[in-house]
RNA sequence: GAGCCCGUAGCUCAGUCGGUAGAGCACCGGCCUUUUAAGCCGGGUGCCGCUGGUUCGAUUCCAGCCGGGCUCACCA
């Protein structure tokens, strides 16, 4: 039978309901008992009278009796139906579908095969379902399908639905774990007149009534050191940040950020608390991918660089002693590139290649860092960023609070790409004043991928981003 | 954006060295009052991703396109 076959056969008995003067779709619903708290007191307590809302996952009928089970809040019971309860109630019962939301009201038994089951003698349709869900014994694998019904991909794979009720966790336990250190949680504009606060590609867009082009913001960062210049001194911001950019196993468009200031910081201070929040996470979150008990590495980059190859680059980037450093390490540099570019690539090749576990890579040239604060008399920055599994996860500095710097910083970077332009008004708030300060950021959806041992960010994106079909 | 791989029924998958397809689940009809991937009897869903080419004949071979996956590039 085709499809349209089908759910023509499963729209005849809608219109049964309907002609039966049952509503099919009611909008007061009964409330049914947690299927697992009904399981758990049976289990006390033997049989007893109850009541479960829920979707028909399984229907076993047997002419005049009948079993099937019903889903609700990711559990499933066993329900029995016999037409000798209740003619009616029987009636109801066989023009239902796998897919329809019922309310059955029973009493709870055990059958002979040992199986909690409700013995049904009240049943109520709350909603019809009128297509074929995926099959019952393999669930849906097509990746496809998988991502862009994400509402069956839930229903019928676990181990998806076991991945965003950790990515709540997660962010929940992220939560709880800056505001007990007196964080204080923020929301910064998403549409913004200039994007900074990265180096990325934005997205455009318009506003009709003042007919003007705005940004999706890359970053937060600009405006949450605004706000510790206006006196909040922890703040974060839990969000979304959109690039412009391809999509791959390790980026989406649009992907979810934690960033943080703290006043009174600087980026070893912010190192301790990063690796100490991914540390508690991970136990929170009950995963083994993360080893607690370990400190993260501590890598200097330029340090090693200077050990591998003589070459030192403390003092400033040159280009050919850089495209030199990559030759040496055997780096593949494919065509043009701009120095930061090849020096990740670099680093990247030279260092990360070989290291699994987390590492703070530091020491990073003061050019590719235009945000940050350098160490005395040296064009270093202190900046960190926390590699786990090659990927990059977090990044922080001590933040720059120096305006004049800060200004020149962002007309470099105005002069390297004349589309950008400088955020006047945020060097304003700096010379106003901003005191020491540390600040993080953390891609919480790689962050997942790692504590979960995922290898697509897709997976862990609940509507990730697909073409249309 | 480039290379490689994939796209067969609603779902999970076979298959066709070129003669327009098949199994289980689901679905339809019948039997069945404690089943559980219920069972038994009968039914067989399909622009074989789309568009062209080669061919007497294409789902199969070839090309282009669309969508997905992986790798790379951009980036985080």
């Amino acid at each position: 039978m085709a499809e349209e076959d089908i759910i023509r056969a499963k729209k005849d008995r809608l219109n049964w309901f309907k002609e039966k003067g049952i509503e099919p779709y009611p909008a007061k619903s009964p409330k049914g008992e947690d299927i697992s708290k009904i399981i758990e007191k049976f289990q006390k307590q033997g049989e007893f009278e109850t009541s479960v809302t829920g979707r028909i996952v399984a229907l076993r009928r047997m002419g005049k009796a009948s079993f099937g089970v019903v889903f609700s809040n990711f559990k499933k019971i066993q329900f029995y139906i016999k037409r000798d309860d209740s003619p009616e109630n029987y009636d109801i019962f066989k023009h239902l579908d796998i897919g329809d939301f019922v309310f059955i009201k029973g009493k709870v038994f055990r059958t002979k095969t040992g199986e909690i089951t409700v013995h049904t003698y009240k049943l109520k349709l709350l909603a019809k379902s009128i297509r074929v869900l995926p099959e019952k014994w393999h669930g849906l694998r097509d990746e496809e399908t998988i991502l862009r019904k994400r509402y069956l991909d839930i229903l019928t794979n676990e181990n998806s639905r076991k991945t965003f009720i950790l990515r709540s966790k997660m962010i929940t336990e992220i939560r709880k774990f800056l505001n007990e250190r007196g964080f204080f949680e923020v929301e910064t504009p998403i549409l913004q007149n200039i994007p900074g606060g990265a180096e990325a590609e934005p997205f455009v867009t318009h506003h009709n009534a003042l007919d003007m082009d705005l940004y999706l913001r890359i970053a937060p960062e600009l405006y949450l050191k605004r706000l510790i210049v206006g006196g909040f001194e922890k703040v974060y911001e839990i969000g979304k940040n959109f690039r412009n950019e391809g999509i791959s196993t390790k980026h989406n468009p649009e992907f979810t950020m934690l960033e943080l200031y703290m006043a009174w910081a600087d980026f070893e201070d912010v190192m301790d608390l990063c690796e100490e929040l991914i540390k508690s996470v991970a136990e929170k979150l009950n995963v083994s991918t993360i080893d607690v008990k370990k400190p993260f590495k501590r890598v200097s980059i330029l340090q090693t660089l200077k050990e591998k190859t003589g070459f030192d680059f403390s003092d400033g980037v040159d280009l050919e002693k850089l495209k030199q450093t990559a030759e040496l390490l055997g780096v593949q540099l494919d065509d043009e590139k701009t120095p930061s570019k090849i020096f990740e690539n670099v680093y990247e090749q030279s260092i990360l290649s070989k290291i699994d576990e987390p590492v703070f890579l530091v020491d990073f040239p003061e050019e590719f860092s235009p945000l940050a604060k350098t160490y005395p008399n040296k064009k270093v920055a202190q900046r960190f960023e926390l590699y786990i599994k090659k990927m990059e996860i977090a990044n922080a500095y001590s933040e720059l609070n120096e305006p004049e710097k800060q200004s020149a910083h962002f007309q470099t970077q105005v002069r390297k790409n004349p589309q950008k332009k400088v955020d006047k008004d945020f060097i304003e708030a700096l010379e106003y004043g901003m005191p020491p300060t540390g600040g993080l950021g953390i891609g919480l959806d790689r962050l997942l991928m790692v504590l979960l041992d995922l290898d697509s960010i897709k997976d862990v994106i609940i509507f990730p981003h697909l073409k249309p079909r």
